[in-house]
Parts: structure tokens; sequence; C-alpha cells
DNA sequence: GTGAAAGCGCTAACAG
DNA sequence: CTGTTAGCGCTTTCAC
């Protein structure tokens, strides 16, 4: 199948160029027997137009980036950047946009890639993930001028687009609905406190805790990295000050949590309640089944996309930011069922 | 920054156009001194070549094509793709390609992606998983001419390109693990039927214990589907059986394993021992640590990008052929150190 | 409604 | 070693 061109087209349906582009694009001013026709002969064909060419000429390559910084080998264990990037790679499907995805592991990367990715003529724009502070690369992305949209509350408040889950409000509610079953020692494993999931979901343990009147004893706060093991050398940190529930900020770290309490010799929920967050599915998940926050991955993945190509159709002023609300699913693991027996 | 041309650095550093684009290019014919004017200009200027004029001159778009065929929701739970996609993406970068990602997950996707992916001029090349028997998507890809390589044995025995571990010698061993160490009942939990991997574990199964003149005791073989629920019943499936040892065609379904065991009210590895296969991070696993088989994920990814641009760059005649070994990593769950007391 | 013509920004012979 | 000249395959005014 020798590689056809517009030309070929035209010439076998008996019409101009721009009579095959405008069928081809869709545009309104073309009679009916004549797209027909050329629909046939493309058809039969087996064209398709040739997407350097396209892009091109007109400026727009209908391909969108995802940018995922940072991406050290266990990045991929935590189950929340497949599911984006499935988001992602769908919801590109849906408005037949190409995905390019670029992994950046290193600062040698982020040189070889950020050509690639600001430059005009391969990407239409891109949505990046969002790091650690004093990450330049979201800095340098706004300076390049490319269409733009952030996965998560960019930890500078630049002029950019983000789409996020309302993380400080989920966190909230995660800690009231264990004040409110009764728990005294309220203890949080947060995420790294240089991420702003990090740092958003500890403010609503914080605020969860504060509104209640209840001082924040620092003892009851430890820091993980979202990993197992982080949560479950975070969990016997916590021991020795005696928490009697535990927000993690993660279902992982949750899990490590639970390693540590059964260690220990306690019971989840009856000697310490747990809470998780993500509800994203795990390969394996031991122990009672863990209450958590769920967040929207695939519609928050779709809300990225929709606002990036908004973005690129009709420029990025004024900034777009949207916020989606997490949904608390009750299960063992927090002792509800337990306490209203 | 308005995107500037070839044309504008030529002016710039007084050259003309082909001069620049040869130090963009390092060609070789062109003097120091020049090039290092050009050079200066470009650093200054901040230029980056245009990806789409590049492509369409030059018929090459320095972008390879991942394409996941079925990637239904279920897919990204397995750890197996994420590492796929992080050691495809890795080595793309490597190479100084980009890193296109196509997810199918429907034969609506399938027709909307084929064009793309098909037609030259977005991409250079694809590597494309294997699925499962009477996927047409490989044979289409062929068919197009576009350089190919399948990560994973094709199930059809096309003059194709592919990358696989070698499955059966891997399962081989394993099970040959499991005769030495004097088990008697040796069982296998397998992947689907009709997926290349699957059949492949399960004919080294079959090889390891007819090369002892065991006879193969049907009620000793049952499918799962490499999930960690399908593992569970699986077992449940064997147990009436009493096998003293599993050979699972999977970690995650391994560990599903392991839970009915547990929940039978026997242990591993004293009543009943455990292989699986994979050997990949997983965020938590319960229970002994796994006896299993590893995969070179990375290295397979690397090796597939290498053999699909050696395709680009010299053809695909005669068909590449790369077969990976594995490494049987000797833990807990097999009771060897048990057997070793 | 349709065609002609001028590029989009770059590569790649071909001269010199 | 360097510049000139054609395109690559498509979109997009601008006439008709």
């Amino acid at each position: 199948m020798p590689d056809l061109t517009l030309e070929d087209i035209a010439r076998l349906s008996g019409v101009s160029r721009s009579t095959v582009s405008r069928v081809v694009n869709e545009h309104p001013n073309v009679s009916e027997g004549v797209r027909e026709r050329v629909l046939d002969t493309i058809k039969s064909t087996g064209y398709h137009p040739n997407v350097a060419a396209r892009s091109l000429a007109s400026h727009r390559s209908w391909m969108i980036g995802l940018l995922l910084p940072h991406s050290v080998s266990s990045i991929f264990i935590d189950p929340y950047f497949p599911q984006l990037i499935q988001g992602i790679a769908q919801a590109c499907n849906q408005r037949d946009y190409s995905l390019g995805l670029f992994l950046i592991g290193s600062r040698e990367d982020e040189e070889k890639i950020f050509p690639r990715v600001s430059r005009r003529g391969m990407l239409d724009g891109v949505v990046v993930q969002t790091g650690h502070h004093g990450e330049p690369l979201i800095d340098r992305l706004i300076e390049s001028m490319i269409p733009l949209v952030v996965a998560g509350r960019p930890n500078s408040s630049e002029k950019v687009s983000y789409v996020d889950i309302d993380n400080v409000n989920a966190a909230y509610n995660a800690v009231s609905h264990l004040i409110r079953l009764g728990y005294k020692r309220i203890a949080t494993i947060t995420g790294p406190a240089e991420s702003t999931v990090g740092i958003d979901r500890k403010e609503g343990y914080r605020r969860a805790l504060a509104e209640r009147g209840r001082t924040i004893d620092p003892s009851l706060t430890v820091e993980g990295d979202f990993t197992e093991t982080s949560g479950y050398y975070a969990m016997n940190a916590l021991l020795p000050s005696h928490p009697d529930a535990v927000f993690a900020a993660s279902d992982i770290m949750a899990y490590g949590a639970m390693r540590a309490v059964r260690e220990a010799g306690h019971k989840v929920p009856d000697d310490i309640a747990l809470v998780g967050f993500d509800d994203l599915p795990l390969p394996n998940s031991p122990g009672p089944p863990l209450t958590t926050v769920r967040q929207p991955v695939m519609q928050f993945s779709t809300s990225a996309v929709e606002v990036l190509i908004d973005i690129i159709e009709n420029g990025a002023d004024p900034p777009r930011r949207v916020l989606m609300t997490t949904e608390l699913i009750v299960r063992e693991s927090c002792g509800a069922y337990l306490r209203h027996k």
C-alpha cells in the first residue's frame, strides 16, 4: 500500500486537492454529490492524511503530551499513575487526540524532553503532573507559552490552569468521620511535606480537629512518602503515642500501617481505626476492607484533557481551575460498623 | 518567545539555511568556526527545530508508538504494564525518540487509532503488545508495512519481529525446582488459555513433569486470568486434589492462592509450597516472601525499542527474534529453606 | 461550491 | 565546505 496523497485522491475522484481537503476536514462548502464521490474513493483506497504535513500546514498536531516528572522506578508502584495515564489516554481517544507520554526521571531527561515538548509542532498542549516544590519544569513550560494544564494544584500559585481534587475537604471529611465515631486520639500519616497533596491532606486533618476545638498533638503527625514501607514505619513511630485512630494520606500507607498494627499485636479497627485515601484498585489487599476517600481519577483525567483542549482552542486566559469532590467510602477499618452495634 | 525558524537562525548567524540544518543535524561537512557561530546563536535564541516540518521533509518523526490492545480497566491492576510502559519510555528517551501511547480498549478505539498509527508521518514504528488469539490488530499492522516489533510472542507465527522472555524455560525451571525439592503433587494455576504467556508457561510446567516421567494429572491444572481473585478461586478448586506445591503463572495469582491456602487452614510453604512468576514490585504483599521467576522487564523493554529502531533504520528483513532468559528467585514460599534444615 | 496558488519549516540533492 | 533549489503533503486564502 504505497502511501497515497491528497493529490492522488483528487485525481482519482476528478476534483481538486482543495476539495478533497475540505471533505476530509468536514468543511461545509462541498456539494453532496462531490462529497460522496470523494468519500468513496477515500474509503476504497484506504487513504489517510499524513499527520506531519497536516500539522505543518495547520499548526495543529492533534496530539497532547502527558508529562510525569520525577518518574523514578518507584512511581509506578503507586496505582495512581497507571490510572491517571489510562484516564488521560481514554479521554484523548474520545476527543480524537493522540497522546505523547513523557516520563521525566532526571535532569538530563528534562533537558532532552523539554525542547521536544515546548516547541510547537509536535504537541498542541501538555498536561503536567505536579511534582515537588522548587521544581522548575512547570515554570519553564509556562514561559514557553505552550497550552498547559497542571494535574494537581501547582506549588507556585502562578496564573496556571489546573485540575485538582479537593484534598483539603476530602481529608477534612475523613477525619470528621473519625471524630464523629468518637475517637479521641486521631493521628495522621501524611504525604511528603514538599508535595501539595501531602500539604493539603494534612491541612484538612488539622482543620477538622481545630474546628472541634481539639488541640493538635504534634506527636500524632508523622510524615510518610506514599509507600507501604513508610506507612509501616510511620505507624510504628505513632504507636508509643497511643492513637486510637489514624488517617493515612494514601491507601498503600494505610496498609503499611495496618501491618504495623497487626505486628504490634493490636487489631484494626478494634484497637486502632484506620482511614486511607485513594480507593484505587490494588492487586491484593490484606486485612479488613479499608474505609477510604475515593478519588475520581477517571473524571479527573477527563477534566484535565477537556480543560487543555479548551485552552488550545480558546486561549489560556482566564486560567481555568477545577476542583473535584471526593467521596468517603465507609467500610470496616474505621470501626463504624463496630460502633453502631 | 516567537517561534524562530531555521531561516532566522541562518540570517542571524550570516549563513544559509542548509548550513544551519547541517549543524543542527550534526552533519560532518561544516567548518568549526561556522559551526560554533551557529551553535551560539541557537543557544542564545533558544531555537528548536519544528518537529512537524522536519518529519515532513525527512520522513522521520523520531517518535515511536506503544500499542496496548484490550486495555480494559483491569489491565493496570497488573504491575506488568506500568512497568513495560516505563521501560519503553526510558528506552525511547535514551535513543532520543518520543513515545506515543495508544491504549486500545475497544473495537472503536482500534478503528480510531489504526489510521493514526499505520499511516506514516506520525510514527516511525510501533511496538505492540501481544494480545489474545484471533486479534487482528497485529496482522493489520503488518499489512500496513509500518516498522513493527511485537512485545511477547505473537500467536500467529507470522514473519514478525518480536521480543519475548523465554516463558517455557522459565516455567520449566520453576517447576523443576519444585520437583527437586521433593514435591509429589505439583499443581499449576495457568494464565488464560488464549494468551501466549499462559500457553507457554503451562507448556514449561508440562515439560518439566514429563521429563521426569511424571504423569500429568489434569485435576492439578486450573486456569486463571492473572487476577488475584482468579488465583484464589483456582486454589480453592485445586485444594480437593491435595497438591503439595503450586506453580502460579503470576505473582498476583500466587497471592490469591496464598489467601485461599490460609483460609483453608493450611500454611505456606509447610503444607503447600508456592512459586509465582514476575517478581515485579507490588505495593503490598502479605505472607511469606514469594519464590518466583524474575522477569527482566526493563531489559525487555530496552530490547524491544532497540530492535524496533534497528528495523526502522535497516528494514524488517530478516525478522528479528530475541528471547530473554529469566531467573528463579528462591525465597520462602517454595519451602527450600524449610527442606534444607 | 470549487480550483489555483502560496506557503507551513525543514531536509536533501546538486552545484559550485 | 557552503549556498541554491526543489520539494515533503497538507491547509488556506483568494479568485472565479
